[in-house]
DNA sequence: CGTCTTTGACCCGCGC
DNA sequence: GCGCGGGTCAAAGACG
């Protein structure tokens, strides 16, 4: 099992054989929704600014890893059961990223200190550790949106740009400003279908939401379950799902070779008949920790 | 003046 | 070993 986002672009998936097609087959059977992205993403302490999405940007988004799609079996899945039921498939994020996840906070410190050393010091420096480079586990959003860079509630900094292989588009790198906290970005549109912006998260935020981001500061909470939460069943063109990073493996792609069809995005179906999934807690409930809901 | 973006150069991992 | 592509750095410029 090979960490696809890491060692390749969507797009290659995108002009190869849309493996996306997996992730977007929302036949989802399952009651729940058991993707609890934020958890993974390190979110702890989400307040109603995280998505804050920038109100303009029209968004629907999707996790390239759907977890209801029982088509998705990647070995990873297979391997590394949920430890919730609401966070069930989501640690089929590749196998690296549970690592990472078992090691988690404990070792965040240290993987930092690491991701110093040697990605910024070794520049200059010449790098002298036999481990590889440790990456943090990621997240992967598919999200129809105009804009590149989606407003999720934290400050980020463009550090890099990079043409893709195999598409048009470039992809762009954003860090988290906030110091202490490596969390990193990256943002690129889909070769096959440009009003799909693809948003990798990787790492974990050590600190919670900062202050509204100035592009947010119109919406706020109501910004949240717009885009997130409520707002999915009222604007079906506004979701947004995660995915796992693995879930773009080429394991998955093999089993649909059929191309990938954007139009999905807006038929809100995503976990279809849970409409009303999304009512009682749906992505909200993955989205929001445990104990903002118990509040409401 | 602080923050953010742009952009060319550099480093590293990986495949051939 | 070499070349390619992804990822990152950091200086310079833009912007409010």
């Amino acid at each position: 099992m090979e960490d696809v986002l890491g060692n390749s672009s969507f797009s290659d998936y995108f002009s190869t054989g849309f493996p996306l097609q997996s992730m977007l087959d929302f036949s989802c059977e399952g009651d729940t929704m058991p993707l609890g992205f934020m958890e993974l993403l390190g979110v702890q302490d989400l307040n109603p600014s995280v998505f804050g999405m920038t109100p303009q940007a029209p968004l629907v988004t999707q996790p390239l890893n759907n977890p209801c799609s029982p088509k998705i079996e990647s070995p990873a899945e297979i391997l590394n059961q949920p430890a919730t039921p609401n966070s069930s498939s989501i640690s089929s994020a590749s196998s690296e990223a549970v690592n990472d996840e078992h090691a988690k906070v404990g070792d965040q410190e240290e993987d930092q200190q690491k991701t110093k050393k040697n990605d910024g010091g070794s520049r200059l420096k010449p790098k002298k550790t036999n481990q590889k480079r440790q990456r943090e586990p990621r997240f992967a959003f598919m999200t129809k949106s105009e804009v590149d860079h989606l407003e999720d509630g934290y400050r980020w900094r463009k550090y890099g740009q990079k043409a893709v292989k195999n598409s048009s588009f470039p992809r762009s790198y954003y860090r988290c400003t906030t110091t202490s906290c490596n969390v990193k970005k990256r943002v690129e549109r889909s070769f096959s279908d440009p009003s799909i912006v693809i948003t990798t998260y990787e790492g974990q935020h050590t600190h919670p939401s900062p202050v509204m981001p100035r592009s947010s500061l119109v919406s706020g909470a109501s910004a949240v379950a717009t885009t997130f939460g409520m707002g999915m069943q009222r604007t079906p063109s506004h979701y947004q799902q995660p995915f796992a990073a693995d879930a773009l493996s080429p394991l998955n792609s093999g089993q649909n070779g059929s191309s990938f069809n954007p139009s999905f995005l807006h038929e809100g179906s995503f976990c279809s008949p849970g409409a009303s999934l999304l009512k009682d807690h749906g992505l909200l409930q993955d989205i929001v920790p445990s104990h903002m809901l118990k509040e409401e």
